[in-house]
DNA sequence: ACCTGAAATGTTAGCGCTAACATGAAAATG
DNA sequence: CATTTTCATGTTAGCGCTAACATTTCAGGT
């Protein structure tokens, strides 16, 4: 009356078969992987041995079960085509693999009602953790992981309301940027952004809050664009701008692409940049440094944020209530011959 | 004499407590969301308002676990910041995400060390099927596949070995494009590459065996380095070539970064494109068909690779055989001005 | 010799879920 | 109306692992 035997999965060696190969009990062989100061020498050589030999690989799913803690941490990123949340990614990866943690990358493609989806699907996963671009989710957003008891960071831009987060002051950066326009004497300063996302929108406030302290704000002088930024519409905006505004001597783009595009352009009807037209950027991605003119920007610490918030997050998990706080990483205005 | 009770990871709400709250047994919830079609409707439309209701979140360890299928697929891909395989993830998400699957991406650097030791490491999730870039992994890596019984199926190139492959002739593509400079009567054509993967190395052999069949090969035209490729460094080759060969007439840059690297220093240099010199590139990213001069190149399937791969490697998991199979997705060349 | 306590290993139970088999009721069949 | 088939649901057991507690061993102190 025997059952079928069940299906399994992988190579079918479990902790107990290298148990058995040794001569130990399956706990002893948990120990000497995950614990090995609570097995002897003699013994724990034995069984890494045997776990060698036999091909066994442990089973995650088994593990998070019972231990209750997946090891695993959510990454919500907006787009994995903008370098720079690769490049956040990468200083997550360097901080969180060797900590033994799986990431796990929900791309929101820019879009709340997304990223509220993947973190219901990517909850399934039990993440001991969630790391989030931005501030504007949804309030369900911070309920759901409070219900669930998971620590998150917030990346990319700060706030007082008490949520943890790494970044810096896209306002602060957007105003600094456009003061450093006007300090070279710039009088008709336009704003170019695409994309519109929270980050971009606050730049856009910094810059409003230069030009009104300077009392040169003129909203006609915004051209904004939802569409995600490439650097054809750099050079499409650059051009209608100046159609319609002769008199503009400068635009701070709301990113790296924008502005290059924008510079093509300017090179394309003859305008000399920077003499006639001042042309600044954002993030100082690679080809900014590169382009001729080399472009003026604002130096954004991406890879640091990523490796802050995922070292905070760790922290948070292991439960150290200090761990919660704000991180100013700062910013760097590029002076360039763009401007 | 009683224990603590155990850690409870989530929220604390398992099927067992939606059976409750209905009066049912907990497989009938797993059916009602799994199975649909073996539960009665009056009963599934209570128990998914009792699931809603009481938040429940399904447990995919447990539920992996069980069932020894763990709706997972690991993805290998060589960079992140290529966006070459940005795209063809694009493509494979679009497939997985609708079928219920996970995607864990794997970043392996270019190192085939490493994606030894990111198979491993990932194995532990027990992946129902690997989506893997290139076909020149050690031995080790397919006999471990073997031993665990996970198919794979392997983009971008294609092979006759066997093995599952959707990809295009890397080889033909090189002939391709070379011969179109050939065909454009350019008589001492450069061979620029970067990276150096296997990639590269087959666009080589094509762009070799072209000008051998033509009688214009030479071993001293062709610019190798190792490191990854930058716009700069397409620049800096384009300038050493000129200065060792200047009777050199074109150029075919293994990748559009080189290739607008290229460019942008024949214009430093006062060259005129493509008069003086052609360009040609691989891929047909963005940029290639916006700069100036437009850029010839060759238009590669990449987000198709990727959603054919996907749906291979699907049914391949569902035990069909004849999805074992190479797909020949082909290339295009894009003739523009560069050339 | 006895006790104490730390170190090394084992036993038991259960994490949340689903495969396999079991049951009971209703519907279809002769 | 008895019999078979189908459908809807339940029971049992176990996936592989680890928390919690239990036991054994042995060093060191008295």
């Amino acid at each position: 009356m025997s059952r079928k035997p069940r299906l399994r999965s992988g190579s079918g060696v479990t902790m107990h078969d290298v148990g058995l190969a040794v001569g130990v009990s399956a706990i002893t062989v948990s120990r000497a992987l995950y614990s090995p100061e609570r097995v002897s020498d003699t013994l724990r050589t034995k069984i890494l041995e045997a776990v060698d030999r036999l091909g066994y690989v442990p089973n995650r799913s088994a593990r998070a079960l019972a231990s209750a803690r997946s090891q695993t941490v959510l990454v919500l990123i907006p787009s994995l085509t903008n370098t720079v949340f690769i490049d956040t990614l990468a200083g997550i990866e360097d901080v969180l693999r060797p900590a033994g943690y799986q990431m796990l990358i929900g791309n929101t493609h820019y879009s709340a009602g997304e990223e509220m989806q993947l973190l219901r699907a990517y909850l399934e996963h039990q993440p001991d953790g969630v790391l989030v671009t931005g501030l504007s989710q949804p309030p369900e957003f911070a309920q759901t992981l409070e219900r669930q008891g998971i620590p998150a960071v917030y990346m990319m831009d700060l706030t007082a309301d008490g949520r943890c987060c790494v970044g810096f002051s896209q306002e602060d950066a957007g105003e600094a940027i456009t003061r450093h326009l006007l300090e070279r004497g710039r009088r008709r300063i336009a704003f170019m952004g695409a994309q519109l996302d929270e980050r971009v929108l606050k730049r856009l406030d910094g810059y409003r809050k230069a030009l009104r302290a300077a009392g040169r704000y003129d909203a006609a002088l915004e051209d904004l664009d939802p569409a995600p930024s490439t650097m054809q519409m750099g050079a499409d905006a650059l051009t209608r701008l100046l159609q319609a505004h002769p008199d503009c001597d400068a635009v701070f783009c709301c990113n790296d692409d924008l502005a290059i595009g924008a510079l093509a352009a300017c090179q394309r009807l003859g305008l000399a940049v920077p003499q006639r037209m001042a042309i600044a950027g954002f993030n100082d991605l690679q080809p900014a440094g590169w382009v001729t003119p080399p472009l003026t920007t604002v130096a954004t610490p991406r890879y640091r944020i990523g490796t802050e918030a995922a070292r905070l997050l760790l922290a948070s998990i292991a439960g150290e209530a200090d761990a919660v706080t704000c991180h100013d990483l700062g910013f760097t205005v590029m002076p360039r011959a763009s401007s």
